[in-house]
DNA sequence: CAAATAGTGTCTCTAAGACAATATCAC
DNA sequence: GTGATATTGTCTTAGAGACACTATTTG
């Protein structure tokens, strides 16, 4: 053991070329959209947070929120510090999606990328509030698939990032995507978009998941929507309530003043 | 787009420091021991391959195959190649775990490991042939729970590693493990076989998976002797066969000299 | 024949899907 | 009352688990 003490002291990571190393963030929410109707539930909408690029490369395009892994935190830590610094929301939970690392995939130089998927609740940005002069903006998400081509589309306003992805190849629940058309999305972000997007998918059948999305107490139809949002798919209301009658308890509070029957606000039950 | 390219000419990467980038791969196979008794079929095992270091620091510990990631190559491409030269095999498939980054993971400096599961089929290792004085050697597996804590043993003739983790946090399906005895495991191994075994278990549900640690042509037994050893968990053979009917088909081969009725050989169907 | 594995048929049980019916509110 | 959502109950169906039974081989 004293040779090895006596090996760190002499020794020196060698002078290898290193590449830098990045963190960049798919941030989603499920926004509940504007009343129209005073008594119609508002449509769910899923959003993901996109920071306008003020510099080169890729000046003025959309891009994921991301930087420099440095010293001293780990890459979830850097994960979470860019969400925090964009946001003021410090995410409830953060995935990994995967590694991107073609040697070409950004023109600086040699730098790969960390991608994770972060849920953040609608009310904890609500609170902080949103600067519509701010270059971080909440982008509506649709994903469509059409044959083996996808389509990406994210749309802010006036602003609509088209992008058209490609299967490249399916192994273990998730999928890759090579991008056809990356839409005036900043280097290879569009399909660390789709993969994100693919990811949260097949991660959103657990109920824990989606409770990751929810206000501490929250009715079961806001439970259902946001599940629907996000997969894309809908339940009988009656059947949706069996599933998820395990995950949650009740409180004795009710939503009123919506122009229909109170619902129930219920919170997470945390057991096993 | 001439003053992006005019950025780009002139572009240095910063001079911040720059971790270097490791891949390392939790390769498992499942082995079918030898026979004890004419008629009776062989027990399986799940092994692991590990590397004697040769150097410190942990000299003569074991540790999981793997290295530096080299300009010109994806994270995934030097996990393949990592493991292709230690065992003259290419890996079906390779599956991500996570990303391991805690500063002080590793004594030599800020180093950071890319760990991926690989799958190994046991057919490709034995035509390649083992060599016993080699410093790699596959390691029979056991992971057991108890209560909180975990017990990771692996084995290889008289060489026994025994370490011991605590669950850490639960997320998306998957554990993260904190080390609290390495066992002789070098650096933070102990936890990345942990997490490897955790993911490869939940994904060993899916058939497909299965499928890719088996040759061309196996039996429905061996198929589901694979699962049961993967999963640590037994199945009725005829509820086996109903749920695998759709991932094979037959071919008009037989095992014989087994001492029982001959079984038929099937291949993987590879529809949908 | 004995011992072992290979393979088939069928009953049961459970969880998900379908759907009908009732409850309760704001206007 | 009207129109909307909230909530409950029950029938149906698909798939997994249990288990009994038959088939086929080698020593």
């Amino acid at each position: 053991m004293g040779s090895e003490k006596e090996f760190l002291q002499n020794y020196k990571l060698s002078d290898y070329e290193r590449p830098s190393v990045t963190a960049d963030v798919a941030a989603f929410m499920v926004s509940s959209g504007d009343k129209t109707d005073y008594r119609r539930n508002p449509e769910n909408k899923l959003q993901i947070l996109l920071i306008k690029r003020g510099g080169y490369p890729f000046k003025d395009m959309w891009a994921l929120p991301g930087g420099f892994l440095q010293k001293g935190e780990t890459v979830e830590e850097c994960a979470m510090r860019e969400i925090y610094e964009e946001t003021d929301v410090m995410p409830v939970s953060i995935m990994p999606v995967g590694v991107f690392s073609a040697p070409d995939r950004d023109p600086r130089g040699w730098i790969i990328s960390n991608a994770y998927v972060s849920i953040i609740s609608e009310e904890s940005v609500r609170q902080v509030g949103k600067d519509d002069a701010s270059d971080a903006q909440w982008f509506s998400v649709s994903f469509e698939r059409d044959g083996d081509i996808y389509h990406l589309n994210l749309t802010y306003g006036d602003t609509e990032l088209k992008a058209v992805l490609a299967e490249e190849k399916s192994h273990f629940g998730r999928t890759e995507f090579r991008i056809v058309d990356s839409g005036r999305l900043a280097f290879d972000h569009a399909s660390i978009i789709a993969e994100a997007l693919s990811a949260l998918r097949s991660e959103a059948k657990n109920y824990d998941t989606i409770l990751d999305f929810l206000p501490e107490k929250f009715t079961l139809t806001a439970f259902q929507k946001v599940q629907e949002t996000i997969m894309n798919v809908s339940v009988l209301p009656a059947n949706f309530r069996r599933m998820v009658s395990s995950y949650v308890e009740e409180t004795d509070e009710y939503v009123r003043g919506e122009g229909h029957r109170p619902a129930k606000l219920y919170r997470r039950k945390n057991n096993s």
